[in-house]
DNA sequence: CAATCCCACTTAAGCGCTTCAGTGAACGTG
DNA sequence: CACGTTCACTGAAGCGCTTAAGTGGGATTG
């Protein structure tokens, strides 16, 4: 592979200027830079990044790790992340869990081999020690739900009891009474673990029903291992199983009601005639679901923008860590109706 | 950031030796290595990739690029690929495209500048000027579907023609004599490029159809831009609006059949009822449809195995580019019925 | 006991860029 | 005309690693 040496032999220049036309700085004649750029394509000339960013010392890289590709809702957050990146001149580096703690520690220190800028980190696991990781080698970051902001760290909070109040309202307002949350965990660490953004859902579940206690409002929470669809089909047999008590559910995340949808088809329920499913992400795919599903939607646009600047301005504008508040909004569409009393 | 000197020194030992025990070779006395261990403990030392592999010049870097993550066929892919990848002790990095040719040439000289091993491009848009670039830096590549093999490029033809006869002939079988094949197409580019792989998937639909023509089956082909369920819908309303006549459509890929089920519940169709419908992709998605989707299934996995293979046996055993054929099946679930004579 | 070999470690060159100080020619100024 | 300026370009150091060649001391050998 041709190196910068090899250009300038060609053009009859010094690397220097190469380097110049490759970083198209205008300090190049005309006639010079066109010399170059003819021996740039004759020799397939392609710089190498590992050099450029060794002698640069320092990167226009954010990372970017998150738990699940394959969740459309994190390939959405992906893409509004990227965007926002570009605009500002950055480029995105991804890195994917599977759920994983240990696959968080891995992907944290690569990300910090490759000298990032900032870090965004929007997985449901997370641990002190990469916390600590983080905070000695001074990179920036920003999390999803962990509530201990620094220097180098910021926080973005969801508003997921905003969204569940909303959700739980509206399923109150159609009459209904006796609720359940559907959870899925991870199969793997401590269920309890604070820093698990997933338990924070369930929380602010926990909480918004608190409220509505005086109104007779009863709730169930139902938990399966595993994320994903499966989990909330083996979740409501459990529930059903148990005879649990409830005429609408709240799904953790779209792809557990998609699970809840499916599974309780199979046991000959209607939705939402015999219950009322409300999801929680409003992936694209909500709508094309029958019936569309309704769903507590987390602007993923905003997100990204948020997540972009919020790094930027810690790494450009020496601005400190801080936490900031993204609203949650509520989608109607069919999967929840007015109970009929039975 | 410490660097590999400041380690050196705290051990009091060479860089050579840090470097060592870094990579973990066995040259290294225990005492000697658990200073060094210290020394990286206390500094939190992370070495730079950048160094490394500027030093190493070389990389186990395997490079994927995809047109859209946020579908999760594409999901499943790259986690097959990288699950065969680190087997073998590679590394992969992933670049999306949005379906756009110059993301595609900026994504490709990405990788080259990262000097990746090799490169998998598994999108539906393509060119000649990519296989240029590709063909003269000499990174070995595997397509999907694209039909030049060379010294370095090799190809995966997916046998989408097996796939879609199974298809048919379920449909023929099941008494279907009109058939709709919806299709998507990019927004931009030239609808007849021969390299667009989607185009692939309908000519492999036209020769199948062919086959059953004596059996006086007769099919229409629909298209709509924009990928994903968008273009699903607004082609099936374009079907019915020209009044085509089908009693089954198979869809081009998963998404596009969501946009399909979801146009034709709206007229008022049903699902198999009135129209049959084959997905294509077996996304996991499709299990947990209303109804369960019946789909032709790619497997991701052995796909990602191939891939992987192919291209490590590129790089490292000299193999030559080959062209490697992967099968589909048909998963038949609920969304395709016997057709009722009416 | 000298010669040999091994072992654990060090020295230093080099990977391919960027960048800053430096050079020399052309130009403008008093 | 001597002087400073500007301009277009060059020279070379240095980024943080890896690695081939080198070193020196202890064990092994004839």
């Amino acid at each position: 592979m041709a190196s910068i040496y090899d250009v300038a032999k060609v053009a009859r220049v010094s690397t220097a200027t190469v380097s110049a036309v490759v970083n198209n700085q205008d300090k190049v004649e005309a006639r010079t830079r066109r010399r170059v750029l003819a021996a740039i394509k004759k020799l397939h000339y392609q710089p190498n990044i590992y050099a450029r960013n060794l002698a640069r010392g320092s990167t226009r890289l954010l990372g970017l790790i998150v738990s699940d590709i394959v969740n459309p809702f994190f390939g959405e957050v992906t893409q509004a992340i990227k965007q926002a990146a570009a605009a500002r001149g950055y480029e995105v580096s991804l890195a994917s869990t599977q759920f994983s703690e240990q696959e968080l520690m891995l992907a944290v220190k690569r990300m910090i081999g490759m000298r990032v800028a900032a870090l965004a980190i929007m997985t449901t696991e997370m641990n002190t020690q990469v916390l600590d990781v983080l905070r000695t080698s001074r990179t920036p970051a920003v999390f999803e739900d962990v509530g201990t902001v620094g220097e180098t760290i910021s926080n973005i909070r969801i508003d997921y009891e905003g969204g569940i109040f909303k959700a739980v309202k509206y399923l109150v307002d159609l009459g209904h009474k006796r609720l359940l949350f559907v959870q899925s965990h991870p199969d793997t660490g401590p269920r309890e673990n604070p820093l698990f953004s997933i338990n924070l859902r369930t929380v602010a579940f926990q909480k918004v029903v608190d409220q509505f206690k005086d109104q007779g409002i009863k709730s169930e929470i139902v938990s399966f291992p595993g994320p994903g669809p499966k989990a909330g089909e083996q979740a409501i047999y459990k529930a059903l199983d148990q005879s649990l008590e409830f005429t609408a559910a709240i799904a953790i995340a779209d792809p557990v009601a998609l699970g809840v949808l499916h599974g309780l088809r199979k046991r000959g329920l209607q939705v939402p005639n015999d219950v009322s499913v409300v999801g929680f992400d409003n992936s694209y795919i909500c709508e094309y679901l029958n019936p569309p599903l309704t769903s507590v939607d987390i602007p993923r646009g905003k997100l990204g923008q948020m997540v972009t600047d919020c790094l930027v301005s810690n790494v450009e504008g020496k601005v400190p860590g801080r936490e900031l508040v993204l609203e949650t909004d509520l989608v109607l569409r069919m999967s929840a109706s007015r109970l009929i009393e039975g």
